[in-house]
RNA sequence: GCGGCUGUAGCUCAGUUGGAUAGAGUGUUUGGCUACGAACCAAAAGGUCGGGGGUUCGAAUCCCUUCAGCCGUACCA
């Protein structure tokens, strides 16, 4: 595990607090002040490769002026065996720090070592750690939001993997609850159509119009005739929704496995009923009294758990009373218990029977309110759910056709089905797309775009770069060269700032894992795997590689192909793959 | 009302710990293959970082305020 980036940074602060310690041992600067500097990479590569900020930063602790002060650290520095080769003084007192040919060498020989692995950071601690995503309604299929849902998932498991999380793949299959029953309703009102004859059953209103009730209706009446017509409602509607979960669960897998998407998990709501587990959620609460009954129903106090976490979040009494917050029925007068109720139990599963440390949901952004609802409850179990449960909120997915936004809803079956989309894109194409964009930010989606399928995708900008290196290595080989092993690279040989550029983009891969970790957003890993690819590009336009004196061909080979090793290794990060040629 | 997200180039979006002259793609204009893949590269042009205040050596970034768009505020899930 390496991170030449931090390595680079934490020798800088080293040599700049060794030179301060040497000047003000010779009485050149006041001793014993606690300079806290900031070590940035400077946008402006004529700025250096590191800058400090330890002169500005000084200045009043040092009472000496900001350039005086990088004067005294500069002529007492000690460069020579670090990474640095020169630093200069610039602007109002910033130290740069220009970077030498062993830390453009360690980074080949790092990535090298680390093969697969590289860009690993230790950022969980092995932490294990849930990530829930998609848990798409299985009554009907999966649509576009679905598609982003699924890859965001996806790829934030695998980022949070390499950050050294002990990861876990769930999907949360609804199969109970009010909406479970109007699945049945639906499917047995269109059973009874074909049945009775369209004119002489009602659809109800509040059912699911999409066609793939009809068919559902329509296969149950292949497989078992029309006498079902004449059974109970109550006998005929279960019958209905276990065969219409019995198709629809499995066809939700297929898809998500052609979307390469698979869990270690597809956890069912029905369980935590029949277990009797959401029940006895639900007791506890009332035994730590955060219950009442009114209306004949069972509700939580969540006001009084709200205003208690958002005070201890830091909200002043003030802001706390200006919320609107309301209660949450558990259980209804009818005697079931809520979604909500359900969804408690389900995470006071995940948190304290299975002992994940975190759990991590991806939600669409339209369910944001019940996030602060259901940590608080959660925090009501003593499971500190505003810290366990992180919810990654997505904003939707906007469908655009001709320009124009269309609206999706499963009632009125108008969404863009995952399946449909995949017939027309590929899995690369819609997983990149996907993950192009920061979770918080809405997506537009254009249906004419996506179908188009050409060189505007960005994902082909990135596998070409793959391709043409892969083609390239193999054109080499064959002339009878050889890629190099790392320590045999003379990295003194990398002088033009194409070369220095790309290995610099080269070791940033730790860090882009570090932040997506942290920020829960893997959309960075395609962002750098596109300035990776532009690069490798001007690299390889700027710089010959064929026909080169032996030693810089060499160099320049490694070099090649260490980046081929890091595209492919943050392609396989976000499940697309990385084609040898095009 | 209250809450969440968003507002940066014509369009789509980045911007890490507050850092130096604001970044990319796309579009527009113009160049580059008789040498390793032109699905590529180079150059030009394009900005009141929604508006206003504050914090400080320094703000797209932090705080306050205000405007606009999307979403949510169920004994639905």
């Amino acid at each position: 595990m390496s991170n030449m980036i931090q390595a680079a940074r934490e020798q800088v602060a080293q040599l700049t607090q060794a030179a301060y310690e040497k000047a003000a041992a010779q009485g050149l600067l006041p001793e014993g002040a606690q300079v806290k500097a900031t070590i940035e990479i400077p946008k402006d590569p004529t700025h250096g490769d590191y800058a400090s900020s330890f002169a500005m930063a000084g200045a009043k602790a040092l009472h000496k002026a900001p350039r005086q002060i990088a004067q005294t650290i500069v002529d007492n520095l000690e460069l020579a065996g670090t990474f640095f080769d020169k630093v200069e003084i610039a602007g109002p007192g910033f130290l740069n720090f220009t970077l030498g040919s062993k830390w453009y060498g360690e980074v080949l020989a790092d990535i090298q070592a680390e093969g697969d692995t590289y860009g690993a950071v230790d950022e969980g601690h092995g932490e294990k750690v849930m990530v829930e995503f998609v848990s798409a309604n299985p009554t009907g299929p999966m649509h576009i939001g679905n598609a982003r849902g699924g890859v965001l998932g996806d790829a934030l498991a695998s980022v949070l993997a390499r950050a050294g999380y002990d990861v876990w793949r769930e999907f949360y299959v609804n199969d109970a609850g009010n909406q479970i029953h109007k699945f049945a309703m639906s499917i047995d009102a269109r059973y009874l159509q074909i049945v009775l004859g369209e004119e002489n059953y009602p659809f109800p209103e509040d059912g699911y119009h999409g066609d793939d009730i009809k068919e559902l209706a329509q296969a149950f009446c292949d497989q078992h005739g029309p006498d079902w017509k004449d059974k109970p409602e109550e006998e005929r509607q279960a019958a209905m929704a276990q065969y219409g979960l019995s198709v629809n669960i499995p066809k939700m897998k297929e898809d998500l496995l052609r979307y390469k998407i698979q869990y270690d998990e597809w956890f069912l709501e029905s369980g935590l009923h029949s277990s009797g587990y959401v029940a006895e959620t639900v007791g506890m609460l009332a035994d730590k009294g955060w219950t009442y009954e009114k209306d004949g129903a069972l509700w939580l106090k969540t006001t009084e758990l709200l205003k208690q976490k958002f005070m201890a979040e830091g909200k002043t009494q003030e802001q706390v009373d200006k919320l609107d917050l309301k209660d949450d029925v558990l259980r209804r007068a009818n005697g079931f218990y809520t979604y909500f109720a359900a969804d408690i139990a389900y995470h006071r599963n995940k948190l304290a029977k299975r002992g994940f440390s975190k759990a991590i949901n991806i939600w669409g952004a339209d369910h944001h309110g019940h996030v602060a609802r259901l940590q608080a409850a959660l925090d009501g179990l003593g499971l500190d759910g505003s810290h366990r449960l992180v919810v990654v909120l997505m904003q939707l997915v906007n469908l655009l056709q001709d320009g124009q936004p269309v609206r999706m809803s499963k009632r009125s079956g108008k969404a863009i089905a995952l399946r449909d989309l995949l017939d027309e894109v590929s899995v690369d194409a819609a997983r990149f797309f996907f993950n192009s964009r920061s979770s918080t930010s809405a997506l537009d989606f254009d249906l004419d775009l996506a179908v188009r399928q050409d060189s505007d995708n960005p994902v082909y900008y990135v596998q070409y770069a793959h391709a043409r290196i892969c083609s390239l290595v193999s054109r080499l080989t064959e002339e009878g060269a050889q890629v190099p092993d790392a320590g045999a690279v003379d990295a003194a040989l990398f002088a033009t700032e194409e070369e220095k550029a790309l290995i610099k983009t080269l070791s940033q891969m730790p860090e882009v894992i570090r932040i997506s970790a942290r920020d829960y957003d893997p959309s960075h890993v395609n962002r750098y795997l596109i300035t990776l690819a532009g690069e490798f590009h001007r690299f390889y336009n700027a710089c010959r590689i064929k026909g080169e004196e032996a030693h810089l061909l060499s160099a320049r080979l490694k070099l090649a192909d260490t980046v081929r090793s890091v595209i492919a290794n943050c392609l396989a990060l976000i499940g697309v793959t990385a084609p040898e040629k095009m």
